[in-house]
DNA sequence: CCTTACTAATAAGTTTTACAAATAAATAAA
DNA sequence: TTTATTTATTTGTAAAACTTATTAGTAAGG
């Protein structure tokens, strides 16, 4: 039993005629005669009975008509749905990202990429960084937006701007004077960081541990947003991606570059390599490359 | 997409190789691979990664993999069931059966029918003899059991055995010492008789007519046990089908074979021509012949 | 680093299937 | 009885599906 014999059965029952249902399966009238002999074989008993100038249906034959109805009904619709998926017309990708980075840049990429895909769901993790990477590599999402990772292992990174550190401090603060600031001048208040193992402290441990500034904790928390909150509540200083600039300011606190050393590091889209992307992933990521060339 | 390549794609990612999944399809591996190829270019997209030395599905080989594991099964069960019906191994009739023949011998020719199809279910619808008719005219059961019809248009006819009418008396009636008793003594006694316009009023009706003999009718009622019952209470004489023989003695009544004429009429299986029968319809039919031959 | 072993893709040739055109057969209507 | 109409059969052809043989690519082992 195969499908194009399915239809032939369905469009004779339905015509009650082999020749118009032949022309409608464009079709000869030979080859649909064939077509259903070789079905009736198969299941082992006549579906209709025919004479040169009438059709009926076996009592067998009715029983397939609904048999056959639903069969082909989702047999299309199967196929319907995973050519929408390939033509983008339906989907759903989940992007894992670092919160800073969601809260910040993600949504303009997400609304070009909507733009251009309104049938594909984007849902967003806002996860910690290191979070992002293991959940690209189980499998959990196929995206995630994070500081490029030290160890990639068979994963793909693609770059979308390099982030630098900026210092947050109060209102009214010492140091607000200052175009920039240095780490040994902004270490001299209390400071406030993410715990380890976050990836931010662990920036900034390695990149002043090479300078051999020491880093001196006063407080520190799992979340920037709480961070620059308490710096805007007064309580120390803080160094934060500059990416977090925007929500620092509104959380009423003041941002300066931060230098001696500058750090800076890529943020960028880690993947699966290219070719084991969806077709919804591969189009989000050439979207989010674009947004921020 | 056909059914070879949903079976392939299954194999494959099940397996997880090619050369595998083409010796369980019995296939050679240039040719599955070749299935997977155009089932992926009907679709619009790749359903695997492929090196030579591992497979992998995409995420939209993923979406798929659950798809397509339902609609086989849906198909190979609608192939299944199709194809028990026609080995008598599923399905229903319905045998629409004037009262007294499904009281009486019927019972016998269902039991070797079950015998033999235990698993076709048997329905009996016990109707008058001309709603028999009707039934099968309408095809609203596929075989019916009466009396021979007058006007059969394009219904087959199937003799199973020829029925006479017999005389039955109440207990102690005068004609009681008679072998058999003719129509004119009879009718010497109140007479009941089964209302018009059933089969076997009719038929007596158009009997006697020929004879010249005329029908008082004391009583009437609609079925056949009504008026064995009238009869062994004693409120007169009626003359039923031999059939009824067996439930008049039970129903305490004298049987006696009835002259002057005897009225003799052949009771058969009602259907459409056997070709239109389903299957299993027509293998009762058989039975039915064989039981009483 | 090269070789080996293994796996899928490709190429070439063959068989099978599917199809259309022509024709035959059957049946209802004129 | 003839005609018109409809399905079945026959025949030849083109397409497809398949197999075998070969190639190419990859991971593991020496």
């Amino acid at each position: 039993m195969n499908i194009k014999q399915v239809r032939a059965f369905l469009a004779v029952s339905q015509t009650m005629s082999f020749a118009s249902a032949a022309t409608q399966l464009h079709l000869s009238q030979p080859a649909l005669s064939l077509s259903i002999k070789s079905l009736e074989e198969n299941l082992g008993g006549k579906l209709l009975t025919r004479t040169t100038r009438h059709i009926a249906l076996t009592p067998e034959g009715e029983a397939l008509m609904p048999i056959a109805r639903r069969l082909l009904a989702q047999w299309e619709n199967a196929e319907d749905e995973m050519k929408q998926r390939f033509a983008l017309q339906l989907g759903k990708i989940t992007i894992a990202s670092m919160p800073s980075f969601a809260a910040s840049l993600l949504p303009k990429a997400i609304r070009n990429y909507h733009a251009s895909y309104p049938n594909i769901q984007v849902a967003i993790d806002d996860v910690l960084s290191d979070v992002v990477v293991e959940m690209v590599r189980n499998n959990q999402v196929e995206l995630g937006i994070s500081f490029e990772p030290s160890n990639l292992v068979d994963l793909s990174f693609h770059p979308l701007y390099e982030d630098r550190f900026i210092a947050i401090l109060p209102k009214n603060h010492p140091l607000e004077a200052q175009e920039t600031i240095s780490w040994s001048a902004l270490l001299e208040y209390d400071f406030i960081t993410l715990q380890r193992p976050s990836s931010v402290r662990t920036m900034i441990e390695s990149a002043l541990n090479k300078t051999g500034i020491e880093l001196n904790v006063a407080f520190d928390a799992h979340q920037l947003v709480t961070v620059g909150r308490m710096v805007s509540e007064g309580m120390g200083v803080a160094v934060v991606p500059a990416l977090c600039r925007q929500q620092s300011i509104e959380q009423g606190a003041i941002c300066r570059p931060v230098i001696e050393p500058e750090i800076r590091r890529r943020v960028g889209v880690i993947c699966q390599p290219r070719s084991n992307l969806s077709i919804a992933a591969a189009a989000m990521l050439d979207v989010l490359i674009e947004t921020y060339a």
